[in-house]
RNA sequence: GCGCCCGUAGCUUAAUGGAUAAAGUAUUUGAUUCCGAUUCAAACGAGUGCAGGUUCGAGUCCUGUCGGGUGCGCCA
């Protein structure tokens, strides 16, 4: 929250405990749309008709009085519509923020609106069998924006993936390599039917025979697939985690299932859950009830073969989030297992901890569209588009910008030709070119520094420009609240458009005009400053030069 | 059949239950020849799929309905 949104609610706040001995949690503050009402307005006394029977005009009369009273910082105040207070700021007052983000860098816009709050935010969790592809790509981008967004907030926030390295996918892929093997050498070898098909199996394929020739040929099949499983398993993760970092994606903390397995965990939750009689037995497998507590089916736990279902290693996966003290859990998954949801909560509560402590975000789907059309593979591999295909085509920066800028649950169309576009249509080329413009403006100024005081900027356009810049730790607390970076790239794209509206009425390095362009200056640099961090925020690179 | 998501200017999207539903883009017009552009200003353009309801106030909440998408394994 900026200072003057502070100072505003706090004074409010204590106007109505003094007056009307009312405690109001949050008193809302915001940037009318139509800066005829005013910098900033509030609808508090609206909100207390019911509480105090009295009619709103005359409340919001009251508390108007008394602000004028207590706060030195506003230049004026006026009651609109049906009980609106709105508020004009000293334009001296507003300029002070250009200190603010000078002082603060690249900390400006950080805030403790999460302060001892923990949350752990689980998200990309894709299997080592196969290639991230676009599917992963806007889950991947959007997880990684809120964690940053949540850290700067103040939240204790842990970004974890969780691997499924065990179980029967892992024994597919294990076959798989070890036919591919075969194969290489041109043996007799034969791709299990559920196995994987990807040209990434061949390529492990390929580097295990770099490595280590044929030594795994000769041996008993059944005795060297531990081996293929082992180090599918290696390679898959290693390109994983290779493309994750090319995506600017980071993780602290990589959670195996095997890992779940070998420490016991898993049988410790089965046990748990039939000690609290949570499960029954039918036709030779045992059953959770998840019923009981709001699901539409009950889940088989441990099937007839006597192998768990990947449901129980993913409650034990949950249970030690908990263990580990977080109260917050946060998942990010695909559209395909939203009907997962039910069973994972239900568990969640069976096991005793609060319904609504796991939160999980659903990522919808995306098609890839091109000349109007819908692109369903790639057309170098003819299987689904890779990550790295969609970046080295359109560039990283531009893929996690599209991805970030749409609310997470709408259906998007993602224009492969409007990313690719060096031109103002691209929203990334947008912004980045606002501040490759921004950084020609500071270098062929002589000195850009703080200043004492601002008093003229107060033009309509500076003013605009300074109150939005003041705007940004809001947006920030707001986005990692509501878990929305795309509330980031809106505000990137109005701050772009203020910068260069301001940029388009003035001459900033104007030499008949030192005194004003001092000031100008340091406006510049705090709207680059502030930009460079909003575009951080989503991990898009903020250009000096294009 | 049951469940979930989405329906807002031609298109892509905004809008903590609040003020005349907001931007970009497209289209039309004008400015700037400049601190390098891919910049700026303006016009035109929707009453939020449809029908009810709650509320001082609904795109937002509730009910129903239509359309599009998606999911309903002892798969993971």
């Amino acid at each position: 929250m900026s200072k003057i949104e502070t100072q505003l609610k706090e004074t409010i706040k204590a106007i109505l405990k003094d007056r009307y001995d009312q405690d109001v949690e949050d008193v809302m503050i915001e940037i009318p749309k139509d800066s005829n009402n005013g910098d900033y307005a509030t609808n508090i006394a609206m909100r207390l008709t019911k509480v105090l029977k009295n009619n709103p005009r005359i409340i919001a009369q009251e508390i108007c009085e008394e602000l004028n009273k207590r706060l030195d910082i506003i230049d004026r105040v006026e009651i609109a519509g049906p009980g609106f207070i709105n508020f004009w700021i000293k334009k001296t007052e507003l300029a002070n923020v250009i200190n603010t983000v000078i002082d603060q860098g690249d900390r400006y816009g950080h805030n403790e609106s999460g302060k001892g709050q923990s949350i752990l935010v689980e998200y990309v969790s894709a299997n080592p069998t196969g290639i991230l592809h676009l599917g992963h790509a806007r889950g991947a981008a959007w997880g990684d924006s809120v964690c940053r967004l949540l850290k700067a907030s103040g939240y204790d926030c842990l970004r974890e993936y969780y691997i499924n390295d065990a179980g029967n996918q892992i024994d597919m892929l294990g076959l798989s390599v070890q036919a591919r093997y075969r194969e290489l050498f041109g043996l007799d070898f034969k791709l299990p039917e559920d196995g994987y098909h990807g040209q990434d199996i061949i390529n492990i394929a390929v580097q295990i025979k770099e490595e280590y020739g044929d030594k795994w040929l000769n041996e008993d099949p059944e005795k060297t697939i531990q081996f293929f499983k082992d180090e599918g398993k290696r390679l898959e993760m290693k390109r994983i985690e290779d493309d994750l970092k090319f995506y600017r994606c980071d993780f602290d903390s990589w959670i195996s299932e095997k890992k779940l397995v070998d420490e016991g965990r898993i049988d410790a939750v089965m046990e748990k859950m039939i000690a609290k009689g949570l499960t029954y037995s039918e036709d030779g497998a045992i059953w959770f009830k998840s019923t009981a507590y709001g699901d539409d089916k009950d889940r088989v736990l441990k099937k007839s073969n006597g192998f768990y279902t990947y449901l129980t290693p993913d409650i034990a996966n949950h249970i030690y989030k908990f263990e580990r003290g977080y109260k917050k859990l946060v998942d990010i998954w695909g559209a395909d297992h939203h009907g997962y949801i039910a069973r994972m909560k239900a568990a969640i509560e069976a096991m005793g901890y609060p319904k609504d402590s796991l939160e999980v975000d659903i990522v919808q789907m995306v098609r890839l569209v091109e000349n109007g059309e819908e692109i369903k593979m790639s057309k170098r591999t003819g299987n689904a588009v890779t990550i790295r295909e969609l970046c080295e085509d359109i560039g990283v920066d531009a893929a996690r910008y599209f991805f970030l800028s749409k609310a997470l649950d709408t259906h998007m169309d993602f224009d492969l030709n409007l990313a690719r576009a060096k031109t103002n249509e691209n929203p990334v080329y947008y912004a980045q070119y606002a501040y490759a413009r921004i950084s020609i403006i500071l270098r062929q100024a002589d000195e850009v520094s703080k200043l004492d005081t601002y008093d003229l900027l107060v033009s309509d356009k500076e003013t605009e420009l300074l109150k939005y810049i003041n705007e940004f730790p809001s947006v920030v607390a707001d986005s990692a609240l509501t878990r929305s970076p795309n509330k980031v790239c809106n505000y990137i794209q109005k701050l772009a458009q203020y910068f260069h509206s301001f940029y388009g009425a003035y001459k900033i390095n104007d030499p008949d005009n030192p005194a004003m362009t001092k000031q100008r200056l340091a406006l510049v640099m705090a709207t680059k400053i502030t930009l460079k961090n909003a575009l951080d925020f989503l991990g898009v690179e903020a250009p000096e030069k294009m």
